[in-house]
DNA sequence: CGCCACTTTGATCCATGTCAAATGCGGTGG
DNA sequence: CCACCGCATTTGACATGGATCAAAGTGGCG
């Protein structure tokens, strides 16, 4: 039960890795700057909210949430992170975390230490023009995550969630119909703002209009045009 | 009625004048790279949906809202900004904005053509070190606007909303209870992801409890704290 | 002064939250 | 290997917040 890798070429943190050259043995980048394939166990937490900034993580293979304290639920899930996706950018200029991420299963990271960065021996230009380059996309993706929540019904949200889910999984160079929800029903619920009752009824009915087919916690998407029509209607 | 410009310190765009130190005069810029308190009239637009991209705009002084197509309801409010924001920042890495911006008043912005960079004969790293500056806050700031709305009823997401405006009014350096709230219901309605209806019951409500005052679109904030209690309420 | 767009207020309806109970499933210990 | 327990998920019944429909103010501007 191996989880597939992205290739370097579809991650997050591949400009980066560009500039420090990191294919090469003999890069003369010294040990612990750009960590590769950390392992991490499912649950694990790969940082904490308000804990210092001190690196960015880049998803090689598994899945990821972001939390949030919430004093009336516990927690909140503010987001989920597949392999390719680039993690704790947004606390570079707070200099702390904004979230705390957690596992979801067995995974692997890259971890890029951003304090370290000028040990490299690169040149200021190429590693800031990374960063650059990394941060652009940063900002565009978030945009477009935001638009899509609000103001849409439980249907159209789930719809959008499976569609979103299934293009990050086939941009990374996966297959574009069959997936995994390696998150709970009330993860996908809070994620969403929806009591965890609607999410299995919307996911159930999706299954029985022959949308999608869910086994557990892997998901077919049968449908696609019929999910893009639900996603859409108004 | 001359709307109240921040001062450059407080706003998006001041890493980048640092280093432009457009301050001086006979700094060597190009003219054109940097304009200055370009006026822009109520309803003119900074830029269309994917228009290509070309220049960051920061606002001087009065507000602007940020709106996509969207078939079912024409258009749909993706956010709100105000004094010192930096806006167009997302256009970056996909070569084109993703939104179209519209002036809800009178307004004035600073623009920073950036494809014209390098015409300054500034170094590239110090250009580029603003310009990550600029981003990582943006970023951050993202973050934090996605995570507050959803999942949270009407009331909440009112409250919020205007606890916001005070908040950002009050950090560029204006009053923290008293603003201009220039957009229209419907605005506020589509942003927020209510009925316009909703909205103007919600704010006659929150005025005959005291919490506010609106006169027109005048807003004062009476009682902040009992504004955040109904934001975090449940 | 009067028109038109925006806003407010009222009445009704429906999607989704909430509460409750049944079912399924994985892990553990005998 | 099986029986049992605890937790996640599903399913059902009901309550309600906010959408929708309708109509009456209100204010800005020609």
């Amino acid at each position: 039960m191996t989880a597939l890798e992205v290739a370097c070429s579809e991650c997050g943190l591949d400009p980066m890795c560009q500039v420090l050259d990191y294919s090469e043995q003999g890069s003369g980048v010294p040990p612990g700057v750009l960590l590769r394939r950390q392992p991490v166990m499912k649950g694990e937490k790969l940082f904490s909210v308000n804990q210092p900034f001190h690196a960015v993580y880049a998803i090689k293979s598994g899945s990821f949430k972001a939390i949030v304290p919430d004093m009336t639920q516990g927690e909140r899930v503010v987001g989920f992170f597949l392999a390719g996706d680039l993690i704790g950018a947004e606390g570079m200029a707070n200099r702390q975390y904004s979230y705390t991420i957690r596992a979801l299963e067995q995974s692997s990271v890259c971890v890029l230490e951003l304090a370290r960065l000028s040990e490299t021996g690169r040149s200021t230009e190429a590693i800031q023009g990374a960063l650059i380059e990394m941060l652009g996309r940063e900002v565009a993706l978030n945009h477009l995550v935001t638009t899509s929540l609000i103001q849409q019904n439980a249907d159209q949200r789930m719809a959008a969630f499976l569609i979103s889910l299934s293009r990050r999984s086939v941009t990374r160079g996966f297959t574009s119909d069959q997936l995994g929800l390696n998150m709970s029903r009330s993860d996908i619920a809070s994620y969403l703002g929806l009591a965890r009752e609607t999410v299995s009824r919307i996911l159930t009915r999706f299954q029985n209009s022959g949308l999608i087919r869910l086994r557990k916690h892997n998901l077919k998407l049968l449908n696609r045009i019929g999910l893009e029509k639900v996603a859409s209607s108004r």
